[in-house]
RNA sequence: GGCGCUAUCGUCUAACGGUUAGGACGGAGCCCUCUCAAGGCUCAAAUACGGGUUCGAUUCCCGUUAGCGCUACCA
């Protein structure tokens, strides 16, 4: 049974780099009829905050894939002090009383260990302890029998160490909390994780975990490692750096799907080998295989400006077509009142679900694509009325000629509104778009807009006509 | 500095050692069309550099360069 593990610390809130971990480790597992488990890894203290955890969750539960296990390290410390305390009994690891350094002064290239503290006997060291002097449990690297430390990772295939290379990296900290590497591998062991997938900054660490794993006497877990996710200026992403523009709420607000998300990011970095982009949840189960991951990192591209990458907005106006049109008009729902359409209704966003579909790329888009179903059409100068190759008399014409027809056409629908209004454009000997921009500014205040006659039928003739009226109103 | 990883269009990526180096996004143009979209077609755009190995290298090896990561009592 395959049982992999996403480990976020809450010191930031959820971002893309966590949420594609996330997704890789959810699909290796759902690929595989594996179990996904959800750990906090909560062992600082000071960075730890509330509003991390709840973005974490919130982020999480956003991608609508789920885990089937959970898990807080802080409510785990004893096993991890005792898998330390255990190292120790073995002898595999040493108390180190050296007093912590200062941060700055930590221009110590190649430092492997603090000298004298490898060396104590247990006597010694047992007898210091007891007098109540604080130290640090360090991992006694085997630099003697050992030359290497090889590790054989599913994407990157065996990278090996030399232990003379390999500093004797903490264990527990003089506080008695055990640091990343204890509690990591601990909690591996012991809810018996069978693959570590996480990002690249980690190769280098997993040196130290086999190390630990071994000591504990347990199978090591296979790795594999993801190449990281860069911003444009080349820096590894970031949350302090980079902003909100990183976080997976940011998407969630501006009207991503989640899956168009998720298919987005598990682009990066992987790819199904067949040109294939736009792919479903279960299609990315299907086809994900680790042995497809790449080794390079992948720039995703945002500016200040603009927060998203061109293909993920791309992506999400695909998926959003696709969608079936009453989760469409769902979907919407928030976003519509976000946008301040208080008197959208589920019924009234689902007649316009179909006008608006396929010119929407984020749901937030609503905002502007839809206003003038909900509200009075935003102020715009009279030019705008005037026709192509035409002035604003011909304007006039059209409007008085439309609002003659629109009053009178018997069935307000697409097929009767066209039908009428084509005619009535032969008739004042206008061509058919001459005719209908006129009156598409007059409703929708813009040039731009859903197809005429469906628009029409949309908001009835009530409304039409007083549109209608207004414009003609703004001619004379 | 030491150690490790990586290198194909602007970006994401494909290519048993043999391809006109393919696809997608974005860009430009054309078509369709009541506008906008959507859709269709076309174009521009890449193997970091230098050595090998080989009949033949984007692909294998070495070096250079560049980028990234690790080098904490952070994770």
């Amino acid at each position: 049974m395959i049982r992999v593990r996403f480990a976020p610390s809450p010191t930031g809130y959820l971002h893309i780099g966590g949420a594609r971990t996330f997704i890789f480790n959810w699909l290796y597992a759902r690929h595989n009829g594996g179990a996904v488990i959800l750990r906090i890894d909560d062992t600082d203290l000071e960075r730890n905050t509330q509003t991390s955890l709840d973005s974490i969750y919130e982020g999480l539960e956003w991608l609508e894939l789920g885990w089937d296990e959970f898990y807080r390290q802080s409510d785990r410390l004893d096993l991890h002090r005792q898998a330390a305390e255990a190292i120790f009994e073995k002898g595999l690891a040493y108390r180190d009383f050296t007093p912590a350094s200062t941060a700055s002064e930590n221009p110590t290239a190649g430092w492997l260990f603090n000298p004298g503290m490898r060396e104590l006997t247990r006597e010694e060291s047992d007898r210091r302890a007891c007098a109540g002097e604080q130290f640090v449990l360090r991992f006694r690297v085997p630099r003697d029998s050992r030359a290497e430390i090889a590790v054989a990772d599913l994407v990157y295939g065996t990278v090996t160490k030399a232990t003379s290379d390999l500093e004797d990296f903490a264990l527990l900290r003089s506080t008695g909390m055990p640091t990343y590497h204890m509690a990591s591998c601990a909690d591996d062991a012991d809810l018996r994780i069978t693959h570590i997938l996480r990002g690249q900054e980690h190769l280098a660490n997993t040196f130290k975990h086999v190390l630990i794993f071994e000591a504990l006497g347990v199978e090591v877990p296979r790795t594999a490692h993801l190449p990281l996710l860069m911003a444009p200026d080349g820096a590894k992403l970031s949350k302090r750096i980079h902003g909100p523009v990183v976080s997976v709420t940011t998407y969630r607000e501006a009207g991503f799907l989640p899956h168009a998300f998720v298919n987005f990011l598990s682009l990066l970095g992987w790819s199904p080998k067949n040109d294939q982009e736009k792919m479903s949840r279960d299609e990315l189960v299907q086809l994900f295989s680790l042995e497809a991951i790449h080794r390079s990192n992948a720039t995703i591209n945002f500016t200040e400006e603009d927060p998203f990458d061109p293909k993920a907005v791309w992506l999400n106006a695909e998926h959003l077509r696709a969608l079936d049109i009453d989760e469409f008009a769902r979907r919407l729902m928030p976003y519509a009142l976000q946008a301040g359409f208080s008197n959208a209704t589920p019924e009234k966003l689902r007649t316009i679900a179909p006008l608006i579909q396929e010119r929407m790329r984020l749901l937030r888009d609503v905002a502007t694509v839809a206003d003038f179903f909900f509200t009075e059409p935003q102020p715009y100068d009279a030019a705008e009325l005037v026709p192509q190759k035409g002035d604003m008399a011909m304007a006039e014409r059209a409007l008085e000629k439309g609002r003659e027809v629109l009053a009178t056409v018997p069935v307000f629908d697409h097929a009767g509104l066209e039908s009428a209004l084509r005619t009535a454009a032969n008739e004042i000997k206008l061509k058919a778009g001459q005719m209908f921009q006129p009156i598409r500014v007059a409703v929708c205040g813009r040039k731009n807009a859903p197809p005429l006659f469906e628009t029409l039928a949309v908001l009835g003739r009530e409304t039409v006509l007083a549109r209608v009226d207004r414009a003609l109103g703004m001619l004379s």
